[in-house]
DNA sequence: TACCGATAATTTGAATACAATAATAGGGAT
DNA sequence: ATCCCTATTATTGTATTCAAATTATCGGTA
């Protein structure tokens, strides 16, 4: 009875990971479908989506399709539109910048309420562990996609416990939901970086980042653990910007799934 | 085709004017209704919601209940259990506290934005005159019921405004989803306090708030301008402990029916 | 040629029927 | 008496059918 969300749990890794994952309900499979099917730009912005043309596509009935493209609505990838039907949603540059300062003002924060309220030591120390093991992976100068991939993964982890520290499931679940937008997440353009020469470098400033949040948090200082954070996610600015501007004419930009959503010079704003 | 969700749109502001709206569709008009009778008490915390009750309870079909379960879960009221089905959720005092810093967060985000960016003269002019309305309202001394409700429509008419200064979609949209939790709205509280003495004083330092977030905005003070919408939400704060410690032996409390949603000192936290 | 109306076709919303899975209760064995 | 296994029941997940509404198409008229 205590159980709790394994449905709604975030799909994100699931899919991630490649696996298909075959086990899953039809309606998540459709999901994870649907989802990849707008991230590689089969199905881009703007343009709408029929459900009876999913069914065709994806072999299962319109049930569970249906409750794929609700849940893909409320993850902000689809908008609903006045008289049924869905369409793929587009984002503007600025779009996608407010998204992640919106993901650094509530790690902001989270972090300052870790200060604050102080964080239990057992999380504090598996931070402490986490930021070790990125060390490592940053050991070396010159880094390999493997290498990457591990950052990846630690540098989630890492957000994942600043979550845990502020020991607040109202706002972890909300950050969590902003975060599902593919361009907001932690480290949705450290791949981006794979291959320019100065990538080490950006991950290298955005460990000192990591190590002196935790360090204004055990310091109980709110107001500087809160400012790290934001400028942390300026870090994703700037590679945003960079995948964009990017002097290789778009070589990174192509790499990166999220760019197709992108409405290029829409109008306005 | 360049229409947009009037499905999906705040199904708040239809619900709260009472009139039933039958012409919504089955799912929304369950959607509106099961948030009733979760809000009312009637399906209390914790407990677990079968599909065929509700079909019952609400005489439609199963297909209009479960796309209004997967919306409200969404919306943050119910939460989806392991094994299928859903539970409603109960929230505990800082639940609430964090849902009202959230707001007040972003709020801050949105106002700072707003100054720094520079918001249009055209809303500027309309939230001058949206002040001057509520001033009008807190003219007399005493307020009666009627005055206060002028002022809750005022109130959510100035943060919507807030919003349109920003002009970030992204961030409009997420603050949208978390104002949708009864008691992060920003006038949640506002009724609870009809009958105090101190109701009228309560208003009167909010209204200074929202003239000096104008001002701030105006003069591009961004840091000031995100500090007086932190502070703002924490009168919601107050208003909720007020509410809940009130010397009135909750009466106050009794009257609202956010309070049914409280996990009266649930596992710590 | 452009515009308006009617009809046909497509598409979503709702209801129901069906399948699979999880919960429960009952009976048997240790 | 308790524990475990099985069978039944209840409940969710999926498919299909039906209805309503919106959109597209075709024909006619100004």
């Amino acid at each position: 009875m205590k159980t709790i969300a394994a449905k709604s749990v975030n799909t994100w890794t699931i899919g991630i990971n490649g696996s298909e994952n075959n086990t899953a309900s039809a309606a998540v499979r459709a999901q994870l479908q649907l989802r990849e099917l707008i991230l590689s730009g089969e199905l881009s912005g703007g343009m709408r989506i029929a459900e009876l043309a999913i069914v065709d596509k994806l072999g299962m009935s319109r049930t569970p399709i249906r409750a794929a493209l609700m849940r893909l609505e409320q993850e902000g990838l689809l908008e609903a539109l006045a008289n049924g039907g869905y369409a793929v949603k587009s984002f503007s540059e600025s779009d996608i910048a407010d998204a992640i300062e919106l993901r650094g003002t509530l790690e902001g924060l989270l972090a300052r309420r870790a200060a604050e309220r102080g964080a239990p030591a057992a999380v504090l120390l598996e931070a402490r562990q986490c930021l070790k093991k990125i060390d490592d992976v940053l050991a070396s100068n010159a880094l390999n996609d493997e290498a990457f991939s591990g950052y990846v993964d630690l540098n989630q982890r890492f957000h994942a416990l600043l979550c845990e520290m502020a020991d607040s499931p109202v706002i972890a679940h909300q950050l969590e939901k902003i975060a599902s937008l593919p361009f907001a997440s932690p480290s949705a353009f450290v791949v981006a970086q794979a291959n320019s020469p100065r990538a080490r470098d950006m991950l290298v400033v955005a460990q000192d980042q990591h190590r002196q949040v935790i360090d204004a948090i055990e310091q109980g200082e709110g107001a500087r653990a809160e400012a790290i954070m934001r400028e942390h996610s300026r870090l994703a600015q700037r590679n945003l910007r960079h995948s964009l501007t990017g002097d290789d004419n778009g070589e990174i930009a192509e790499s990166l799934k999220v760019i197709k959503l992108l409405r290029r010079r829409g109008a306005g704003r």
